[in-house]
DNA sequence: CTTTTTGTTTATCGAATGATAAATAAGCAT
DNA sequence: ATGCTTATTTATCATTCGATAAACAAAAAG
């Protein structure tokens, strides 16, 4: 008397499947991102298997280590939703500044302000020296630099070219920066809820932050 | 032929010494602190044991368990640091309202802006759902919902006793906890060294504060 | 249908890790 | 000195975890 019940395998429904070698790479990749943002990077790949319904040797055809895995995540997570159409945001002058910085705001906030980017920008801190670093780095050249040269331009003030950006200036971006970075770390981190929409958060502290950086700018250029 | 060269003892040069328990104890606790405030609670019984220069085996008659080293360390450092004189700061209606909230968040600042604090304070909110809930949720009612009974209290406006405090105004305070918090995000979790004197961003962002918080308040009652 | 290729699983290794039990020895009491 | 208490160490267990090798099987090629 022969199993009646199964028609072609011995593991419970799911028949084994033979992904295509770039779809099913995908496929860990993807979850990857949400299972190491969940359990950090201590997380074990046999529970990222068990969660993907694939053995944890398989992992080891796509990655050849766990760290490999997670340079993997980095990648997909911090480099690849960075969108350079951004920093076209900041520099066009045919939009309001103000506009321009909510516009870009509200954009970026989209992106980091999720579960995945939060939770792993931590854990990615804690752990890794360099990564951190090197992001806010790009993201003070990128963005943060662009943003002031605008405001001074705005003011009539002296190109950063020409007068470097001060301490105070850049101080008070980092704290716009925070405020918003805050929310997520509020909300995914230490599982607060949220009590007021995002977007409006948003508004008042860009208002909040051009009303208040006018009066540490440097001071108009004497020709 | 003996070995010539040593006193009394096997083990290289520092003599097996005993300790009275409550010393031991508190060795171990303050050692603990520091070493998960680096590795994170992942980190081993036996790399601490070694930092402590004691064998690993002996965490565990002062410890039943390493969760329950960890406990002691999250009293240690969230519960111990946490002075009760804050709160009477607040409230002193003697003293104006901004050297309090200066001075308040001046001591606040320098107890939280630790290597440790900091990062154990996110090391928990990745990890336990509990904790930084519970320990934000008690910051609320010892010292913000103080701090805006005072506010409201210094421009004239109703009691949070008979009109709830706004979502608006809690927002705000969340903002320059936000912006002080970050200082330590990015110091010790970022590695990134700030620029700035943290007392002079300090009283920086509580004049903006107490300047944009007036704008936000409940209207005065009519009576 | 038979053979080949290769995606996937089974079995297993070796090191790491929290925890326990028994042996050792430091310091005090007698 | 001798013996007792107990702080500390040695030895070891049971899992966990990243990683590897070999076996299996699905789909394509011939």
């Amino acid at each position: 008397m022969k199993k009646p019940n199964r028609a072609r395998s011995r593991t419970s429904i799911r028949e084994q499947q033979r992904l295509d070698p770039s779809e099913r790479e995908g496929i860990i990749a993807r979850e990857a991102v949400s299972f190491f943002a969940e359990y950090g990077f201590e997380g074990q790949t046999r529970e990222l298997a068990r969660r993907l319904r694939i053995t944890q040797p398989l992992l080891y055809r796509y990655f050849p280590s766990k760290e490999a895995l997670i340079e993997r995540v980095y990648q997909e997570v911090f480099v690849e939703r960075w969108r350079p159409s951004w920093e076209a945001i900041i520099t066009d002058r045919s939009v309001p500044l103000k506009t321009r910085l909510i516009q870009f705001y509200r954009e970026y906030a989209g992106v980091i302000l999720t579960y995945e980017w939060i939770r792993l920008f931590m854990f990615a801190g804690l752990k890794d020296l360099g990564l951190n670093a090197r992001y806010l780095k790009m993201l003070r050249e990128r963005a943060f630099e662009k943003l002031i040269e605008e405001i001074r331009f705005e003011y009539g003030r002296p190109s950063t070219r020409d007068l470097p950006i001060t301490v105070l200036e850049i101080e008070m971006v980092w704290g716009l920066h925070a405020a918003i970075f805050y929310l997520g770390v509020r909300k995914f981190i230490y599982s607060m809820p949220l009590e007021t929409d995002v977007n409006s958060i948003i508004d008042a502290k860009v208002t909040t932050f051009l009303g208040g950086i006018r009066s540490i700018l440097p001071a108009k250029e004497t020709v």
